[in-house]
RNA sequence: GCACAGGUGGCCGAGCGGUUAAUGGCAGCAGACUGUAAAUCUGCCGCUCCUUGGAGCUACGGAGGUUCGAAUCCUCCCCUGUGCA
């Protein structure tokens, strides 16, 4: 039986090798020079963010030149929504949502993104963007993000973005390195592959094409080994190569002044606006969304979000409608902690402590802004 | 009142004489993270002390008892659930 098992693992492992020398370089895509529509913009700022030395000297002046944008980030309910508004209200701005589950059309009430009446007080970006159904991603995420940036600099107003999904404002600022797109067909092989050999075959795959990166990357943690492996096999280089190229093989986001302001309420006050406003979305009627959303959609890994997560179970009759609310009160609280695990690292943050939708805490960010405005 | 079933660390819940500070899970705290990230994953998690590794203390409703040794067995008491009255 473990020989057997072994066998195949090399056998597939022979595939892999297969794999690796026939896959097509036009899988590739910020690399290859096949971007997608939205990437038009990226390929610019990469000629712009050639670190060379003369750039560097005229850095300064030059920057201080370059229109400003505003990132607000801070976890759920820490009232970024409302600061924006007050912002962009104040400064002439735009909301450049950063959100994973804002950008899907139809999931409302659970993502709690700003409401039509919000909206109409200013112009919103990246909100309702894709169908559930149509898995969207960091790459795409940061390629329409900076086509919006651009566009509202164009326009001369001043962007503010509101980041809750980490990644993705990472994506936005620093860029992600040049390599493949998800690859479907691979990743369905490898789930199976996985499934039949079972725990630490990913993990003994990744390790004979990228022992770096194998050992970065915990054993159980399946979804990173998979994307890791992707890199690997589709650009026919290792993973390592392209964090180690730094800089060159980013893209980072260029031609603006970045003022990041961080929200960090109490985490004790920050956990009750949690529980009310999970509890208002149910009575919202956040279950008949997602029975909406279920009949036209199916089951998409979309509605695995927060919350509609939960109300699915009460239609799969597993929750009560009270047990589904305690469940997706618990998982916001959860999630609002991993945010600030992620934003703490966050470089040049300007912390302040209250929600956004606090007056002192309006008077502050505004000041930031204004401080750099001129 | 009688009969069963139970009372375990913040919660749920295993353990049913030694290898048990006590499996798990949850919560909590800290952390990682390049492609559906609101995902996925990791570490710590009774108290005190010293250097890794240890040392000491307190713990399985309460009080006694049996035993070299008890969360585990016995007695009484207190409490909870269910059934019968």
């Amino acid at each position: 039986m473990v020989a057997s098992a072994y066998e195949s693992e090399v056998d597939l492992s022979a595939g892999l090798v297969e794999a690796m020398t026939t896959a097509s370089s036009s899988t590739l895509d910020e690399s290859s020079g096949a971007k997608a529509p939205l990437d038009q913009s990226a390929s610019s700022a990469r000629l712009k963010s050639c670190p060379d030395t003369d750039a560097e000297q005229q850095g300064s002046e030059r920057r201080s030149r370059e229109p400003l944008a505003v990132l607000l980030l801070g976890p759920t309910g820490s009232g970024k929504t409302a600061l924006s508004l007050a912002l962009g209200e104040r400064f002439g701005g735009e909301v450049v949502s950063c959100d994973s589950v804002a950008v899907y059309r139809g999931m409302d009430l659970g993502s709690a993104k700003p409401t039509a009446l919000e909206r109409a007080r200013l112009p919103h970006h990246l909100i309702d963007v894709a169908d559930p159904d149509a898995p969207f991603t960091a790459g795409a995420y940061s390629r329409a993000a900076r086509a919006a940036l651009r566009g509202i600099a164009a326009r001369g107003r001043l962007p503010i973005v509101t980041g809750g999904t980490g990644l993705y404002l990472r994506a936005l600022t620093e860029g992600l390195f040049a390599g493949p797109q998800r690859q479907e067909a691979l990743r369905a092989r490898l789930k199976r592959s996985h499934e039949k050999h079972g725990k630490g075959w990913l993990h003994r795959v990744l390790q004979r094409l990228d022992a770096v990166s194998a050992e970065r990357i915990h054993t159980n943690d399946a979804a990173k080994l998979m994307r890791a492996i992707e890199v690997c096999l589709t650009a026919r280089r290792p993973m390592t190569q392209f964090l180690n190229d730094g800089e060159r093989s980013r893209d980072p986001l260029t031609g603006f002044r970045l003022l990041r302001i961080g929200l960090n309420p109490m985490r004790a006050a920050l956990y009750e606006r949690l529980n009310a406003r999970c509890a208002a979305m149910f009575a919202a009627g956040l279950v008949e969304e997602t029975r909406g959303l279920l009949a036209r959609y199916g089951p998409v890994k979309a509605l695995d979000a927060l919350g509609y997560r939960q109300a699915r179970a009460v239609i799969e009759d597993a929750l009560s409608v009270n047990e589904a609310i305690a469940a997706a009160q618990q998982g916001h609280r959860n999630y609002a902690k991993r945010q600030m695990t992620w934003f703490r690292r966050e470089p040049e943050v300007h912390w302040l402590d209250g929600f956004g939708d606090m007056p002192e805490t309006a008077q502050a960010a505004a000041a930031l802004v204004a401080e750099r405005i001129r």
